[in-house]
DNA sequence: TTTCGGATTGCAATCGGGAACAATACGGCT
DNA sequence: AGCCGTATTGTTCCCGATTGCAATCCGAAA
């Protein structure tokens, strides 16, 4: 392919002032519909309108960034695409940037720590304008953080909270969650429950085990502690359905007798289906599972699996409304509070529970 | 919260120029390293680095950008994340991008042309030095990009040709893809073969339908046209899902007789186990089902689904490498061509696919 | 006639950095 | 002494758009 030449086709403003005999200022007005763009003559404005349109002028996002110190872009950065948390997140965070002419800027951290700063660098050279970060561990020291409280940019974090930081948070409420996994099978009459837990560095486990207890308790539900197992500290998003496996495995080797099991995620949950089926187990005849966070995988697999819906696109949405928010109000010189949000769970029942 | 300062705590160029006592070139030369540094005495350059690491100087991208063109970003385009499909090509390209101190733009067209033209529009402003777009329908004509061409912006597709245009490919060999699938189920004896084709206007139907035919030609395998059925066209990524399930049902009212399915993806050939499974019929000891993608789940489905994997993660990758090579090329005012890139598929076998 | 407040538009500085072109100093060579 | 090449650093003019401050013109009020 041959190149053809230097300029790249670009128009600049100073073009379209040429060809119309106005200064660049006045273009500038009328392009931007600028607050003084009250005086400027209709009949003006049509024809410098009408030459940007005729040229293909098309702003220069870079110039007009370094004057206004606003990038119109907002750093997003993930812990692990791939896992299946991710994607409707990310979906959501898109769809609530798209309406305001905001575009992400993506990054991947591999869920390790210094490709989390070195992505964090290039964001803030690049001046997004806010950042989301989308994280269940906790791999970040405070330090991290001192950047963006020295540059006060607004931050949101999903999943995940850092008490003590100017960085709002949105999550699910993990507690009425864990309670609303153990209610559905008590409901159904289920009373030797096996249970698998979070991780314990994961901050989601505790108010979810909570959450569990607290029911078991109001219920006056004895949870049989040989039966509750722990998933393992790991960050690969798949282990969750090997450790699930193999958890379950444990279970019935030691013979242990129970209707029904509460999986700390979907993945663990479906790890356990599997190691049902293989031991020959009927779910949900003779075993009923229930998950946790309504992956999209969870609705296709065979039994479909039973969970606690976390609303994960609506997350995506809040975190950047409340970013937003922050950007808004910094622009306007207002103060700013910092929110911890917590959405609510929905219990989502499908094939893998019955009552017995 | 409070607003400390109005500078938000930027220091530039400038500010490391007086500390140091040197010049703003001085201190950009010995910063980018230029071919110039080689002349700075030892002293200077030390000097220089250590006042900009003390007072936390971070280049300003925009500036940077709008004086040598270069935004060192590219745009990625998907027609929807929610698809399974696409998480493993976005991991693929921002792993290959990371080394390069690029970083991606994300936007994903929702399978909405309009959208799609909005980011496009959205991405040229925001002078991507390359894009990347993943789709797999055509939705997009030719007029939309004449700006590219125009501008010579380097850019690939993946899943997807537009053949004509300045614009690169890369794509799965679907023709191989589709005999290996069929090559598999005829070597494990079977002959009664249910197929279900993919959508007619996605373009990879018709080339791993065509592998399909010449595999069965050569091996003098006749298809029965009654166990053919046909995806109709649609967009939403899990219509597959139910689509693959309701056509299965179909099969199996009319009574035909086969024992193996081989589904256009994965996503059908789940719905197709749905089916089966609800029909009665066990997977693999009754019916063989092979799907087509390899996308995350089909790992995790009981029975684990066997497939003819794309490497979407490579294929990430591969874009990545043609548009940089472009983007060099174009920078040291080389020619670089359009190619046309078809990547070898691969079977996996699991545990839904078994001899009879 | 003078003054004054819109209505309209232009000038020029500016954002932070890049790079061509000077400018200066110094040692060595003719 | 005059010239030149090699280090070493500074001047200055962009890049493309925004924006505070003027400048001009015009009709109306004083």
């Amino acid at each position: 392919m041959k190149k053809t030449d230097g300029k790249r086709g670009l128009v600049t403003m100073r073009d379209v002032a040429q060809t119309t005999g106005f200064s660049p200022a006045t273009v500038s007005i009328v392009l931007n519909n600028a607050p003084l763009a009250r005086y400027i003559a209709a009949s003006t404005r049509q024809r410098i309108e009408e030459a940007a349109k005729r040229l293909g002028y098309r702003p220069n996002a870079m110039a007009r960034f370094l004057r206004s110190k606003r990038s119109q872009s907002i750093g997003v950065m993930l812990f692990d695409v791939t896992d299946p948390f991710c994607t409707p997140i990310l979906r959501g965070i898109e769809n609530a940037l798209y309406p305001l002419g905001y575009l992400p800027i993506f990054s991947d951290a591999h869920n390790q720590r210094d490709r989390f700063e070195r992505y964090l660098e290039m964001l803030l050279e690049r001046h997004v304008d806010g950042l989301i970060v989308v994280a269940n561990w906790l791999f970040v020291d405070i330090h991290v953080l001192a950047d963006l409280n020295k540059r006060e940019i607004p931050a949101a974090t999903i999943g995940w909270e850092i008490p003590g930081t100017r960085v709002s948070s949105v999550m699910v409420d993990n507690e009425t969650g864990g309670r609303l996994a153990l209610e559905h099978l008590y409901q159904q009459g289920h009373r030797r429950i096996a249970i698998i837990r979070g991780p314990k560095r994961l901050i989601d486990s505790a108010p979810r085990w909570k959450g569990i207890q607290k029911f078991a308790q109001s219920a006056r539900l004895e949870l049989d502690a040989g039966l509750v197992m722990q998933l393992p500290d790991e960050f690969d998003p798949n282990s969750s359905f090997e450790h699930g496996y193999r958890l379950t495995e444990e279970l019935l080797q030691h013979k242990k007798k129970f209707t029904a099991l509460l999986a700390f995620d979907d993945l663990a949950g479906l790890g356990a289906m599997r190691a049902l089926a293989k031991a020959g187990i009927k779910v949900p005849e003779e075993c009923s599972v229930i998950g946790f966070d309504d992956v999209a995988i969870s609705a296709l697999s065979a039994p479909s699996l039973t969970t606690v819906r976390q609303p994960l696109e609506t997350m995506g949405g809040a975190a950047v409304n409340i970013v937003m928010e922050a950007i808004k109000a910094s622009r306007e010189n207002r103060d700013w509070t910092v929110v911890s949000q917590k959405l609510h769970p929905e219990l989502v029942i499908r094939d893998s529970t019955r009552g017995i």
